[in-house]
DNA sequence: AACACAGTTGACCAAGCAGTCAAGTTTGAT
DNA sequence: ATCAAACTTGACTGCTTGGTCAACTGTGTT
């Protein structure tokens, strides 16, 4: 074994102690912050959830507001990867069936993480001020201009995109930050399977037919 | 004066200030609530915003819980007096539309209420669990079976209600608890007269465009 | 066996906070 | 003028909690 091999061989076990545990506090960390908000979080919950010591838990993250910002970061990612899903297309049915569909997978699988980003975002984006400003504008105004083109090709009826955008982001993610609401509503049961499917059929379903253009015209 | 007059004139004076701090305080408690979540609050800054010592809001609210979940009653009112709005009728699209302007009204009047109401329903609503149990779900299944009997008579086309009710609210909600980021892609403007009344006639076009029968069926 | 070094952990500390309290003030009645 | 009762408020207290620290463990190298 070379001296490259060897020391190499020490960073890739231990660089995997840290990447797991990492892994862990994130996880942990994601549940108790959307379940409890920020400053309803305590490190001690954390570290509970994720069966470590506190004090193992700040060797990880430095602070509190550190591991908040990961855990904030990390759902940037899960966002614009559903986004990618609407794609350039020519074909507007399509492309938002495929949008929908993720953004509502998103918020069956990923539910804590939309809900510390609806909080995140209700107390003022403390944190993610910036993404919304570049990253998430650029996003709804490349969009926007994809959406005006459908409307000037007669694609589909002359709506504003803008609040067609919003229309379909508060529509998923209810089903992720009300959650509770929807279970309580739902004899106290998590959706089933078939309803998330029906749910997911319907709200494209209304979205299309509201915009496709008169048949006939 | 008689004795009771004077006794009622005592009365009426104490209970006049009381009725204005705890309303001072009740709004101020909003606005905090709103901004920072219920552990992020803290009396001090309730207090502030009051204007008013903190001992002097502990002496008209027994506890910070107390406070909060008189808070969080308010808003029920405000939620309760906007479903009525959505009346029985046999014209759906009147319906629809009333109940959707006034849902809006309530977003862009009463953000900070609907925000603190995101965030008790969020976070599990450990204070408001029995509101949803009953009113909630009995004021929905009602609107539900009279959507259905739309439905049975052909006044718009056959979707699950439940997922529509969803649709609306979510949708509605969103330009309070989510009017941060809203106005973050309004160029950090808020929302104009006109831009809220687009917005509304556009929600309700689309959702009624996406549930009207087909013309000539 | 001795060492280096990342990882682990119980015990501790200082700051911030909800809630208390006792000494005031105000107001209207007699 | 005196009293009663509601209201006001600065100062205080005990608890929670983010963060620190120093001692310890495990592992691979020489």
């Amino acid at each position: 074994m070379s001296e490259m091999q060897k020391l190499l061989n020490l960073k890739a076990a231990k660089a995997e102690i840290r990447a797991e545990n990492e892994r862990v506090i994130l996880e942990a960390a994601e549940t108790i912050f959307a379940q409890h908000g920020f400053r309803g979080s305590t490190m001690q919950m954390i570290a509970d959830q994720a069966e470590l010591p506190k004090a193992n838990v700040h060797y990880y993250f430095e602070s509190k507001k550190e591991l908040y910002r990961r855990v904030v970061e990390q759902i940037f990612g899960i966002w614009l990867q559903a986004a990618d899903s609407f794609e350039q297309s020519d074909n507007p049915a399509e492309a938002l069936r495929k949008y929908i569909e993720q953004k509502m997978e998103v918020s069956r699988l990923r539910k804590n993480g939309s809900k510390v980003w609806a909080n995140e975002v209700m107390h003022g984006a403390p944190i993610i001020q910036d993404f919304l400003e570049t990253q998430l504008t650029e996003w709804t105004d490349g969009r926007i201009e994809m959406i005006q083109k459908w409307i000037d090709d007669k694609k589909i009826r002359p709506i504003n995109p803008r609040w067609l955008l919003y229309m379909i982001w508060a529509t998923t993610q209810h089903y992720a930050d009300f959650a509770h609401q929807v279970e309580t509503l739902n004899a106290a049961e998590s959706l089933s399977k078939e309803q998330w499917e029906d749910a997911t059929e319907t709200v494209f379903q209304i979205i299309w037919a509201g915009l496709a253009p008169k048949s006939g015209t």
